[in-house]
DNA sequence: ACCTGAACACCGTTCAAGT
DNA sequence: ACCTGAACACCGTTCAAGT
């Protein structure tokens, strides 16, 4: 890449971020080239596609998110380790809003940009999954799947701005559908 | 309203009950009127906004919708009116593409025209959540305003090409996060 | 190589002009 | 009263013309 391509790029990159913040993932990609004081067509060349821009955007967000499940893995007991990756999950969704759309039409488009960095996502997630219920700390009758759709579900409830107050409590509900509940719980009485 | 209007009414609504059955609830107005064979401006006389034209779609089934929340309460037992109830919410959502979106931002603006209509979902099923919730049968951690946003997050999932196929399942989890689960159930070994 | 302005086909909104 | 076509300001896509 040119010395000129590569700074358009990496400028219009942080100028997407800034507008994004902003207006959310439905950003008007004519904005975000006008503010980067850039032709609309050169945004479109470096970026084909919204997701395209927002994959660019987000792959050392989810690279950290995926790393962070590892890390999870290792440091805590399989069900507190499924809370915790919760509330990663959702700290990450709400640091960019319509982020959860996105990655719920690319996980399954092998062709999307987002398609890896979801594919990452889905997979550590399954592993967590899979340690609890070895150690029969989380619900058996699910898979990776269910897991990632719950996840979708529950990010794009904590997006909307009628629903992100609940965020938390939201996040322990649909947690405890997942981590089975043991004796001694405070659910009775 | 005049015998012509009245006639142009009743017929763009037919023709918007089709074209949103196929392209969704983002559909173009331009394409509805087209398709009806009258002026946009007409249309968009008679339905201002793409929230008005909705409401008057879906007004009906959200009348049925609330009036089977009174049914589940008076045949069925608590727990399981529940469950019914998040398989009427799945299918009525199901029946809309879309809607759900438009619903979670509708609820908590007063001036949409789908206002009054979400207020009486979420009013009919907080009644069944109290009910079980009296009987015990329900985790009293939560109010209707969580549920809601548990029904919508849902319906959001359900909603979603790659998720849809698990729709029964999610149901079937995400009612298992509200109901509380009685000794003697196949969770444990 | 890389950038750009302009043309294109769309969208929803608005309004003066018709019946 | 009710309808309509046209003008408007937007959108993302595409491409010939510039450096």
């Amino acid at each position: 890449m040119r010395a000129d391509a590569r700074k358009n790029y990496t400028h219009v990159l942080s100028v997407a971020r800034d507008v994004i913040a902003e207006h959310g993932v439905n950003a008007s990609m004519r904005d975000i080239a006008r503010r980067a004081g850039v032709g609309l067509a050169t945004l479109l060349r470096h970026f084909p596609t919204r997701e395209a821009l927002y994959e660019a955007l987000l792959c050392t967000n989810l690279d950290k998110l995926t790393q962070k499940a590892g890390e999870l893995e290792a440091a805590k007991s399989s069900d507190q380790a499924l809370l915790s990756w919760f509330r990663n999950w959702v700290a990450f969704v709400q640091s960019y809003k319509g982020v959860v759309t996105l990655m719920a039409a690319a996980h399954t488009n092998p062709e999307s940009p987002l398609y890896a960095s979801c594919a990452a996502v889905h997979s550590a997630s399954a592993r967590l999954l899979l340690r609890a219920q070895a150690e029969g700390t989380a619900r058996a009758d699910m898979n990776g799947d269910d897991l990632f759709a719950l996840m979708a579900a529950l990010g794009w409830a904590v997006d909307q701005p009628s629903f992100a107050p609940l965020a938390d409590h939201l996040s322990h509900i649909i947690a405890g559908a997942i981590v089975t509940s043991r004796p001694g719980d405070d659910q009775s009485s």
